[in-house]
DNA sequence: TGGTTGAACTTGAACGTTCAACTACTGGAG
DNA sequence: CTCCAGTAGTTGAACGTTCAAGTTCAACCA
């Protein structure tokens, strides 16, 4: 721990007020996710954005390490969250022609099913604690503030910089 | 889960880039905040939030049921945390005087000498990722939007009502 | 060609959270 | 006073994530 008393910086007031509402929404938010997607469809909310993910791809198919920073996924999460998923019979994993290290997860069409079964529900939900909510100027600012901190993470902290794909992804 | 085919209010490609943006931005914060504090304080940012709420409370004091609505936490969690704060000698748990169910969470001294030594750290990563890269505007925005998303969460879908408490909180 | 560095992925243990009981107590209603 | 519904809190098992190895292969260099 850097030792710094003295010249910290303590939030103002505003940044205070903004930080506590933005931890406990989020909290809230996502435990909201949780448990809608696990009572109506059986995972929480990051097995489902890996089923999306791979359902967006080519061939619904995509290699490991692209699918860990697409999801904000560490290696070894992806790896378990994958073998729960295959164990279920929604992803399948082969091997990458390319290079022999490499593995890739593809959905399978009993995945593809489970999650157009749960994509409504969850939309919904995201609708009802979320977007319907707010403005559309609220939408553009979310947006902005996000990709402002998603542009500061890309090489910082040890944060692999692969992450930074998702700017893509989110801007296309 | 309810079946709705057809129904669907799908996301507008500008609330699917909020919500990918956002997504993506608050998984990468939320890691980059477990890991600053993992590393240099040895305790997640949950267990910082409880320590947190403690040391502002009169006497350092407060019911478990009160602290689990303030640091958005279901009762077992807070039970399964305090305990772990506890071993650590950094909480300390009494009977309630007024309610012989109640159990009361007390921060120590050396809880609070942990926690001074973290603060400056914590808030140091939170400026970095966050505030440090946003307008006063955008601070001002996010907190309206989480405000109006914490209304919204008050009493619906099984999250405790009390968790309203935490407007006061952050309006305060 | 052989050796070294680093990338891709997996594994198992430790940790934190959820979920579903379960205990203990409170605040009425009859 | 007794009963009963509801509140406060804890517990243990199941689950998901992190962390620190470990294995396998690629890429580069000597």
């Amino acid at each position: 721990m850097q030792v710094d008393e003295g010249s910290t910086r303590w939030l103002e007031p505003a940044e205070m007020r903004a930080w506590l509402s933005y931890v406990a929404g989020s909290t809230l938010l996502e435990a909201a996710l949780d448990r809608q997607l696990q009572r109506d469809s059986g995972m929480p909310h990051a097995y489902y954005q890996i089923l999306a993910m791979l359902s967006e791809a080519p061939d619904r198919t995509r290699r490991m390490s692209d699918l860990a920073a697409a999801t904000q996924s560490s290696q070894s999460r992806l790896s378990h969250a994958v073998s729960r998923l295959e164990a279920n019979g929604w992803v399948r994993r082969s091997q990458c022609p390319d290079d022999r290290r490499g593995t890739l997860a593809t959905l399978t069409e009993q995945g593809m099913a489970v999650l157009r079964e749960a994509a409504p529900g969850h939309v919904r939900t995201v609708r009802e604690h979320l977007f319907d909510r707010l403005t559309p100027e609220q939408v553009e600012q979310l947006t902005d503030i996000w990709q402002t901190v998603l542009e500061g993470m890309g090489d910082r902290d040890g944060v692999p910089a692969a992450a930074r794909a998702v700017l893509g992804e989110a801007a296309r």
